[in-house]
DNA sequence: AGACTACCTGTACCCAAGGACAATAGGCAG
DNA sequence: CTGCCTATTGTCCTTGGGTACAGGTAGTCT
């Protein structure tokens, strides 16, 4: 089991940092006191972010700031809280967070999300997995399985630029957000329109988004 | 991360048996062929069940022999498939199973799926995950929030022409459809941006979609 | 070395979309 | 009757989005 993630403890809680930090190891991790801190080194490696909801701004995770690393695909985020709710935690993990657990988890349970979440699958506390396993098992069934097969045939640069047109942005965001030019942008999204096989960005917004 | 739960193989395929002792070794584990074989002990110390689906009765897990054991709050089960299957993992976990993979997950994921459900939680797999996470969003969507909010400030043919093309139809689509020119169709897309306060078809389709 | 792919960029062109400005007509409350 | 709302349509104009054509760099695989 080699961690070869990059680990990132969000948080300005002095004693967060600290049960993170014993619970991961002072040399495997890192502490950021906020989300500026971090967006140097975003378009780095794959990293782990653990999230202290305390440090959200009054927009939560909907704040264009996070979205921007929520739709990164190598970052995974981990929402954490010192006082779990099973709503923040659904917007959470509507936001894209990969996981959502209690903020001074014991150390056990911190690795074992720490794993679930690396190996690519998402974490939620016992709360509200009940509910989601009570309230739909019925829709749960009815719902076609929308494939997030369509990220397969598209190259790392598309993804990343077909997901911020799906999100709204126009090509001159975008082309910002990425560092390149906007002719490139257009470049990509041309490419992503025929793989996916549509003819502009609304259909492509249509089909991540899981639409039509 | 001691180990004392007894743990129970139940399968009778030879393939799966040797796969599944290969992941938590031989010592730690014991081969049950069917149901029968285990309820002697089934009163007995905590214990955590492997099932193959293949042994299932034709009744699943509603026959009255599993939902004794699942019943036992010291006893979890662990359906497996070799085909797994969403709606097959919705029928388990409502029968009260504490998780669902495939049988042939890699050693490696079959001790965290068993780490997380010794742990006390739920292990579903990332297929399911997805399905249950947009079930509740869109249920979210049309019970909560945004939904119906935005139609309530629209005339009727603006919600008309609205859904139209956040569903990805062209103005000369909406027009033929409506049976009105394209200029009204602009008309009306224009009156339903401002009061919804967004600046194109696609920041409309994201808001009646229940996205950003 | 040559084929192939991801990634990047430029110029030029076409068009759907959306805004600005303007007008006609029916329904309805005060 | 008189505003006010809804629905409808017109012309003119600007712009972002998308395509066509063309090219360059770097890395990988055969």
């Amino acid at each position: 089991m080699t961690e070869n993630r990059k680990l990132v403890l969000v948080t300005n809680d002095e004693g967060l940092a600290t049960h993170w930090q014993q619970a991961f190891g002072k040399k495997n991790s890192r502490i950021a006191n906020s989300l500026a801190e971090l967006s140097k080194r975003r378009r780095e490696d794959p990293a782990t972010l653990w999230v202290d909801a305390s440090i959200l701004p009054p927009s939560g995770w909907r704040s264009t700031e996070w979205q921007e690393i929520l739709r990164l695909d190598h970052i995974k985020v981990i929402a954490t809280s010192s006082n779990p709710d099973d709503d923040d935690a659904m917007e959470a993990l509507d936001a894209g967070c990969a996981g959502y657990c209690h903020a001074y988890a014991a150390a056990a349970t911190l690795k074992q999300v720490a794993q679930v979440v690396d190996g690519g699958q998402v974490w939620i506390g016992k709360s509200l997995m009940q509910r989601l396993l009570q309230g739909t098992s019925k829709i749960a069934r009815t719902l076609v399985t929308t494939e997030n097969q369509w990220q397969q045939t598209l190259t790392q640069r598309e993804r990343e630029v077909a997901n911020l047109a799906a999100n709204g942005a126009s090509n001159q965001m975008i082309a910002e957000n990425c560092g390149i030019s906007e002719r490139t942008v257009k470049a990509h999204l041309s490419a992503v329109f025929t793989k996916l096989n549509v003819t502009d960005r609304l259909q492509l917004a249509l089909r991540v988004h899981g639409i039509s």
